[in-house]
DNA sequence: CTATAAAGTTAGATTAATCTAACAAATATA
DNA sequence: TATATTTGTTAGATTAATCTAACTTTATAG
């Protein structure tokens, strides 16, 4: 595949996503390209058997065309987080970087990510992130907001990105992974009383739960 | 740039340092392309002032040229070590990863990079890393063996990638940066009495201390 | 010092990805 | 429903990077 094509192919998934149907038009739009270009890369595609596709019908991925994006929308988000977590760029940067190095070809150099990672299942968004088989997790991060009393869950990503709210979320050594029981709930005000890594005991406001997401 | 025009700038500073005059026939060799190839590049080139060039002769790498094939090989060097530092990977495996990651467009990472790993001025093979202005340090990395008493050194690289060599060195916490100190010198066998890290004494053989690379 | 070999160059074709101009189909609107 | 607007397609050109075939220059070996 070239990069050209991967990059179709990523824009195509993104469209898919928004239910709507996939036009020459958006694809043209999303990726700044005159029509005529996208029409001949979408026949491309379609002689590659990666969408299915009809003259003057709408596009369809198929089953080979959603794994191949899938597979790239992988390398993007463990690239993201791995900016973000081990080198330490904010996230108004590590998106442009990503876009250039999820078209690296090296499964040993996305698997070591991966690992230092600690294999996640979701990006700092919520957003699911696809396994090795372009695979998306069966179930969806939610916010700690929707959580039972009692109950154990595993920190997934953040909803802010504020240095303020992460630098608090640093002070309770609350890093993804981070597990988070809920012990109490306030019903007056919905904060939730919590003990984090089977240590720290202390309060969440509501807010503060809407922004944690968990799994 | 172009990926491509990098990749020929690459191998024109590679054959440059080779004293041998560079010509069509071996880019050719080396990039394993055809000559008429090569051909139009070395033309493409010349018209942007990266190389001198008249037919029939000789090429030469013009100021600019240099400059931007030794900021790509900043970034190679780089990346190789981080590779390898950071993220773990084998010596023989960095190369292949590194040829597509020299090519990412960000200040930005490399920065990041340069940061994780202290600003190192050589390589692990004692190759010297270009600064940012595609400027070599003045001086070059040498063996260990070659030290005089007394002095203080900073090790930057080993030329030797064993396991057990580099296992044997872990045990001495001795990584890229740490400080040996020669504090005396056996006539006989060559081998020399250390401390490092203003820490742990030992002895190195002679054999060790030719494969330690240090400034 | 010529003849042959090696290296270099030119010409012209090909492929991927892009464009503009012109035409065709589908959709929206009066 | 007829027309106008939007969307989609085709045709043909362009650019970067590559190739093969043919030709030219330089180097080498008798």
């Amino acid at each position: 595949m070239t990069l050209t094509e991967e990059n179709y192919l990523k824009a195509l998934h993104r469209l898919s996503e928004k239910k709507e149907a996939i036009t020459v038009k958006r694809i043209a739009l999303l990726l700044d390209i005159k029509m005529p270009t996208v029409n001949s890369m979408i026949n491309n595609l379609a002689e590659k058997n990666f969408i299915k596709y009809e003259k003057y019908k709408a596009i369809e991925l198929t089953e080979k065309g959603k794994k191949q994006a899938l597979l790239i929308l992988r390398k993007h988000r463990l690239t993201e987080l791995f900016l973000n977590d081990v080198m330490g760029l904010g996230w108004e940067e590590v998106h442009d970087i990503a876009e250039q190095i999820e078209h690296i070809q090296s499964d040993r150099f996305f698997d070591r990510i991966d690992e230092m990672l600690h294999h996640p299942k979701f990006d700092p968004h919520g957003e699911p992130i696809p396994d090795t088989n372009g695979k998306l997790p069966q179930y969806k991060a939610f916010p700690l907001s929707n959580g039972t009393i009692g109950k154990k869950y595993k920190l997934s990503g953040v909803l802010n990105h504020d240095a303020s709210f992460l630098t608090y979320l640093n002070s309770l050594e609350l890093s993804l992974g981070a597990v988070i029981e809920i012990t109490a709930l306030q019903k007056f005000d919905k904060s939730m009383a919590v003990q984090l890594n089977n240590k720290i005991k202390t309060v969440f406001s509501f807010t503060i739960c809407q922004n944690l997401l968990v799994i």
